[in-house]
DNA sequence: TCTGGGGTCCTAGGACCC
DNA sequence: TCTGGGGTCCTAGGACCC
């Protein structure tokens, strides 16, 4: 068995957390620079108001109907995420994190314990709320698509209220049948609409097809969703877990840039990034891409990337933000107005098996990189940096809605009165 | 005044090699 | 009469997820 927690809207749910007042009232969440709306609590969602559309477009809507907007602040969200996984994590023996605020659970040596998972269910969500105040629904499934489609169900079919189980065959087809095929995991909204033009409409249409025919038809991809969900499972604990194949770190600017300096920090700054998530998953790269672009929203879309080969796998700051320095006279265009650029490590391998050179040639400096981590892990993630990422940053994002860091800075703590 | 997220993986097609 | 393989690498673009 299967199951899949993961909080409702979990931005906007977390900027409930310490401001009481918003509870009863729609909340949006917007993406960096303010730029599209990410998330929409329960009952903004009853105003029609729909995910991933631009803000600039909805900003009269929102303000009509007293809408609370708030940027994203991600140092809040991952604070309350790691609380919220901390608690999950008392109620299964494995647990692996898929994203800011979902988790797939196993329970294998809890078996016995469990005799009934509709009330197991209830007891995390109660827990859940109890201890972070972050409203959680909880899908079971045999399969991990069926745990997501369970999960689906918990959150957005009426009569669940938070929790489901897919553990028989009637249980099954309910759940499926009431599904639109893109709710499934995996089919989105391209291929919904030429499963629709097939005449299949619900997640159960799509589980009473032909896996190996859509296969041919589609991809490998489809072909595992269908059979997962007739229960066949085709994701194993250990596939859901697999490493990351690319690690990338991109953002577009909080206004254009249009100077070399500042292309070159901004690019430094994800270097930083990426060798921290690289260092984190126990990986190295070969071979990193940097890229740069303007808006393809404007005329004289300019974009242009580099890839960078490195004679020794690496995982260190400097060896990456050294590439960004040997490319950039290349990447940069005076008279482009940049909007977007980003590093990204695309083929990897496990530290654990370092291929060295011969001549040992590599200028990785490991303890250095995991003293840098710590430091930045205890003091926050800007204590130490490297020189080129500067310290003034003109192509800072934009967030002009943000809540306070209630768990990350000492001035913004909550205070409470007795 | 101007404004449009960020991350990961897969596939198809071309080029090249033996 | 018609016919010619199989593998790897690279890249761009598509698709999905949250």
């Amino acid at each position: 068995m299967f199951a899949l927690v993961d909080a409702v809207s979990f931005y906007a749910s977390a900027e409930k957390v310490f401001d009481p007042a918003l509870r009863t009232k729609p909340v949006v969440v917007l993406t960096n620079n303010d730029g599209c709306i990410c998330a929409v609590c329960p009952i903004a969602r009853k105003l029609n108001i729909p995910k991933f559309q631009p803000y600039f477009k909805m900003k009269d809507y929102l303000a009509k109907h007293n809408v609370v907007i708030r940027s994203s602040n991600y140092e809040l969200y991952a604070d309350l995420s790691e609380n919220m996984m901390n608690v999950i994590s008392r109620y299964c023996d494995n647990q692996y994190v898929y994203s800011i605020d979902e988790s797939f659970l196993q329970f294998t040596g809890f078996k016995s314990l469990i005799n009934d998972w509709h009330e197991y269910g209830h007891k995390i969500r109660r827990a859940v709320w109890r201890e972070t105040k972050l409203p959680v629904g909880v899908g079971f499934g045999t399969t991990p698509t069926l745990a997501k489609a369970a999960n689906h169900a918990a959150k957005k079919l009426t009569g669940y209220n938070g929790v489901a189980i897919i553990d028989t065959e009637a249980s099954r087809i309910e759940i499926l049948a009431k599904m639109k095929v893109t709710d499934v995991w995996g089919i989105g909204s391209r291929l919904g609409k030429k499963l629709k033009l097939m005449n299949i409409n619900t997640a159960f249409d799509l589980a009473n097809c032909n896996a190996r025919d859509m296969g041919r038809l589609f991809s490998v991809l489809v072909e595992r969703t269908i059979s997962e969900l007739n229960g066949i499972q085709c994701l194993s604990w250990d596939e859901i877990k697999q490493a990351k194949k690319e690690i990338f770190s991109t953002r577009s600017f909080g206004k254009r840039i249009e100077n070399r300096d500042s292309l070159a920090s901004a690019l430094t700054t994800h270097c930083t990034i990426v060798a921290r998530k690289l260092r984190r998953q126990g990986s190295l790269t070969k071979r990193i891409v940097i890229f740069a672009a303007s808006s393809p929203h404007e005329d004289h879309y300019y974009k242009k990337s580099f890839i960078y080969d490195f004679p020794v796998a690496t995982s260190d700051t400097c060896v990456l933000a050294h590439a960004v320095s040997i490319v950039l006279p290349n990447l940069f265009k005076s008279g482009v107005r940049f909007y977007r650029c980003g590093v990204g490590a695309i083929e990897l391998e496990s530290a654990e098996f370092k291929q060295t050179d011969m001549f040992n040639i590599s200028e990785d400096k490991p303890q250095l990189m995991a003293c840098f981590d710590q430091i930045n892990r205890r003091f926050g993630q800007d204590t130490l940096k490297l020189a080129s990422e500067k310290s003034t940053v003109p192509w800072q994002m934009k967030r002009h809605f943000l809540s306070p860091h209630f768990t990350s800075r000492w001035q913004d703590i909550p205070k409470i009165r007795c």
